[in-house]
DNA sequence: GTGTAAGCTTGATCCAGGTCAACCGAAATG
DNA sequence: CATTTCGGTTGACCTGGATCAAGCTTACAC
């Protein structure tokens, strides 16, 4: 449901550290720039880091001064309310950005932790917020990005106020599934790279609710499920499910 | 929960059509302005619009190309389903803004209605946009602005997906007692713009459940309920609601 | 390898909130 | 002023998903 890129293939071959040769620039931050600025675009990213699963990129309330732009891997973000509980508010792949929420107060308000071992660029913000005073594009294209965010936002809180149980996880499989697509993999065979339970946190459903639907889904056969492995054996099936009224 | 800014009192006194002396200025976009830069602003804002109740200021899909603040009333925004269910995805109120969402596709996304007569400022995105490469200020206000955006929409997340039916009303009534408080209303009573339905779907309940939770929480002396006018008599009563458990 | 813990599945039961329905009051309309 | 309509309240009942519990599978530690 709440698209995050679209944009076509990437062949993950050679990396090099400048911005200006990552093949992932255009799902990050800037295209259509020209050379020069295209050269200006390396100054911005300060440092590159690996995580290790499990690791947390940040913490609600570090200090805010960098944005994050995934090269690899997959992390989430989730809030703690102090009793406790835990909101996952989002999963991020690679080519996607992390702690656009830390600039309103200069403080991070979520944990970032990796999936998986992932691989991320710093971009400091103040260096961004300068660079894209001069590069028109730049600015442009990040004002799209939190706005995008926003939207995307708008469709989870679709999804949590008004979808039943199979209607939310059906919108969950579909959105990974067009998102892994943009990334040039199988739109239609992935690994899980996060628990039920946190399927469960982020969709407003306990883990066994989430286990049932994707037992029933199987059943049904709109999807074969083993663990963490998931092939989509009819789309259109999932589809039909959010359709048509609860 | 979801603060959406925190600025001290305003005198509503007079009100003249420039931007650098309109009294919600703090609470819209710019701050910490030279005199000079004050003066450009107003270049800014090309047009005032007043809405009747019922109005709307935009519609999902009409294309974007301004952002609006509101100069008095109240809005609320929401997203359709193509099978009707609708979702409420916020309430705004004097001194804050619309359609930043539209900003990501250069369409709006969601509707915006007014919930009583309102008045707005037209601030065109592309003259928002340079002024903000020239004034830093004003380029960071506005980043701050989008940021604090989606922070309040994860706490609507956050709403949705761990809370109980009684804990969300609390939530929401102590979040527009505090945004009426920071604009120099009274944080202890206050006419409610919207209906039941419209709560109900905002925080993801029928309005059958909305008037339950009224009804008991003036059982309990928490507030005191007549139709749209709220008296909070016992904040720490609703907030204790919130914090142990559910 | 073997043991242990973490994650997943499935069943049985329960309850918060949805649904359906009746009624009431306020405010808009003629 | 009478009438209709819209929004709100309250009750009775029902159900989707939560909760509790048991067993299973996979992955990691030793």
């Amino acid at each position: 449901m709440p698209p995050q890129s679209a944009t076509s293939t990437i062949s993950l071959s050679v990396i090099k550290t400048a911005c200006s040769n990552c093949n992932l620039r255009e799902l990050c931050l800037p295209f259509g720039l020209s050379l020069d600025e295209l050269e200006r675009l390396d100054d911005l990213v300060s440092t590159r880091r690996r995580l290790k699963r499990g690791e947390h990129l940040y913490r609600s309330g570090m200090p805010f001064d960098a944005i994050y732009a995934i090269r690899s891997g997959f992390f989430k973000t989730d809030v703690l309310l102090e009793d406790g509980r835990e909101q996952v508010t989002g999963f991020q792949m690679a080519g996607e950005l992390l702690g656009l929420d830390g600039i309103s107060s200069e403080h991070h308000t979520c944990n970032a932790v990796a999936l998986e071992d992932s691989e991320i660029c710093a971009i400091p913000f103040s260096r961004l917020e300068s660079l894209s005073r001069e590069i028109h594009t730049l600015q442009h294209h990040f004002h799209k990005v939190m706005s995008r965010e926003i939207v995307r936002d708008h469709g989870v809180m679709m999804l949590l106020g008004t979808m039943r149980a199979e209607e939310r996880l059906a919108a969950f499989l579909l959105n990974l599934s067009q998102r892994f697509t943009a990334r040039g993999f199988s739109h239609a065979e992935f690994y899980l790279r996060m628990t039920r339970e946190e399927i469960g946190s982020y969709l407003g459903l306990k883990l066994e609710t989430v286990s049932r639907a994707f037992s029933k889904f199987q059943e049904e056969g709109f999807i074969a499920v083993q663990q963490k492995h998931i092939r989509i054996l009819d789309v259109n099936g999932l589809k039909a499910l959010m359709n048509h009224r609860a």
